[in-house]
DNA sequence: GTATTTACCGAAATCGGTTTCGGCAAATAA
DNA sequence: TTATTTGCCGAAACCGATTTCGGTAAATAC
């Protein structure tokens, strides 16, 4: 009867014969078609549980054109200040994922060029019904070419234009907000900021929010003291060596991104500053190396695994046909405090 | 004629039409059915390369049971000294995959049950052909249930009991031997090793190395100055902690796992040691936090990506039917010097 | 020259589903 | 009461492939 492949497995065939229905009508009493009395219906259901019929997602797909799988490119070439974070950041996802019944299909690329074709590909074999976009740019050709590809999507951040785009993202602006905050509270009003990459759409967000801070606290931002695309170690130490060297330097620096602003605790050595006294620092991401480091870095944590898991929800939701509009959540970074704050200086007697 | 579904794909029948022929012979002249002379087969095969015809995996699977999709199952409950490693291993997998016309369907789980389970709706649903195993344990519950399940798979690192495996793994024994000579030409006699969790097979291996090592050199290898189970700084710590208050204390370390032995910096600065001149330290795994550490942490590192990319053609090559006991690769480690190693001190008069 | 292989290929069944179409019975409209 | 709609379901086509089965033509055996 059933063949070797399908030991075990129980067809929709298996669950239309007990019941002595024709197949159709079972597809389509789970499938909710409205031509289904509720009383069938129901039958159906139960029985199909009852046998533990699982439709086979690919025999679906090839008439549906759904396999019930996520998406999503990793993008190497960019910096890794985010790798760490990317075991909690899939078992996000996939915890949702599997929870839901649907799978996850993960590719990479070395490039924008290739993080495209890549999705194309997918697209094409039907190996992901929609993507995940991690990390998204101010301007997004992954946007682009999914509308054209009239596939489904949720950005893990906004992009500039946000028409026809679901999305979830932590509100760095609010978190950069209290961090100028934190800092006037404390005293400071000579603030510098060192922010990441202007490609990326968060630092635009962070970035107003920073503004939106110094306003608040009345004070105006000095040119000067702002500094773009440092996301690295590295860049972020050659950016505290430009803000402190000025005349009058700052008393305190805001990073956008946890990496660079640990670039500054080499600074620190060089200059015999002494992080949390002498300078400030506050920063975002949570990182496992801030928290590390001595004196530890203040930082806004972001949750990644949730992250993960509401990404994964909204996606399964866009590809169920929902409306992106209604698809769009924004969660608030949390405070970790941390040694690298202090009073401002002058205020020490 | 062709539903809105296939826009654009190219289908076997297109090909099949425009050659004049049945789709059944396409299909057998594509797939090296013997029965088709060479000549149709060429005109065949040239045929669907100029239209670009890419078989729909899923609608073979429904056929053939094999989708062209390997599975990976995270595991996070274990100790995470390799998630920062994980972006690497999954671009190693999916370059190769995605090369060879496969994808990756990832998934995670948060204890062994759950990934025994993860597995087997993979295989059950016929989301993954194959596996690949990161992490052996000695004795891998894993192994015995995909050889059950009839499930292909290769395992990262060797079992206990080999038969029916295929693997892939880095020499451990041997940068462990070498790691001792290192220390031995430095002038160390006395030299402890702190082993990873006992559960692992890399445990094993990598303390078969250490005595071995010791052996070579001439040295009998003290069961004081062994300690097992460190897998995170705070018990790389501990574990320095106990070798040191020894009366006749060793003047190195080596430890199995570069997590573990960054738990010494902290040691060293509680006990005004000097690392790398009153104790040396060598560790592996080639971790970036090792060699940003001061002094840097001397280590064996391991190519995670070159790793997963084997591993990736070895379960192609498994799953379409190779013998495992031809699908065994081993790689080595290689030594990437730092400050933490020095001359004995008893040496430096 | 006929009988029997052999090589090669087409027709059709199959995989596990979805979707279209049409038909019957009951309910409503006329 | 008859005509028409509506609700519900079965039969069959279809999705894009693989695989089985059988048949024709050429090659070999007799």
């Amino acid at each position: 009867m059933s063949s070797r492949l399908n030991k075990e497995r129980v067809t929709i065939s298996d669950v239309s014969d007990v019941l002595g229905m024709a197949k159709s009508t079972v597809s389509r009493a789970l499938n909710g078609y409205p031509d289904i009395s509720e009383n069938t219906r129901l039958r159906v259901q139960r029985m199909a549980d009852r046998m533990g019929y699982r439709p086979l997602a690919q025999a679906q797909a090839i008439r549906t054109g759904r396999v019930r799988a996520l998406g999503l490119i990793l993008q190497l070439n960019d910096h890794d200040a985010h790798r760490p974070f990317l075991a909690e950041f899939l078992a996000g996802i996939s915890y949702i994922a599997s929870s839901e019944g649907w799978t996850l299909t993960v590719a990479s690329a070395d490039s924008d060029a290739a993080t495209l074709k890549a999705m194309r590909l997918l697209v094409e074999d039907r190996k992901a019904d929609g993507f995940i976009l991690p990390r998204a740019l101010r301007e997004d050709p992954r946007v682009e070419l999914l509308k054209e590809l009239n596939a489904p999507f949720v950005i893990f951040g906004r992009t500039k234009d946000e028409t026809g785009c679901a999305w979830f993202d932590v509100a760095g602006e609010e978190a950069m907000r209290q961090a100028v905050q934190k800092l006037t509270e404390l005293g400071h009003r000579r603030i510098g900021f060192v922010n990441g990459g202007t490609r990326y759409n968060y630092s635009w967000t962070r970035e107003e929010g920073f503004r939106r801070g110094m306003a608040e606290a009345g004070l105006t931002v000095d040119p000067h003291l702002c500094i773009q695309d440092a996301v690295t170690a590295i860049s972020g130490a050659a950016a505290a060596r430009i803000l402190l060297a000025l005349s009058d330097a700052p008393t305190a620096i805001i990073y956008a991104v946890d990496a660079a602003a640990l670039g500054v605790w080499d600074i620190a050595k060089e200059a015999d500053l002494r992080i949390g006294r002498d300078l400030s620092i506050v920063a975002y991401d949570g990182s496992t190396e801030g928290a590390a480091a001595s004196p530890s870095l203040a930082s806004f944590a972001v949750n990644i695994r949730q992250a993960g898991e509401r990404l994964a929800h909204l996606l399964i939701r866009r590809i169920r046909g929902e409306d992106p509009t209604n698809l769009r959540e924004i969660e608030f970074a949390e405070f970790r405090p941390g040694g690298s704050i202090g009073p401002a200086p002058n205020l020490k007697t």
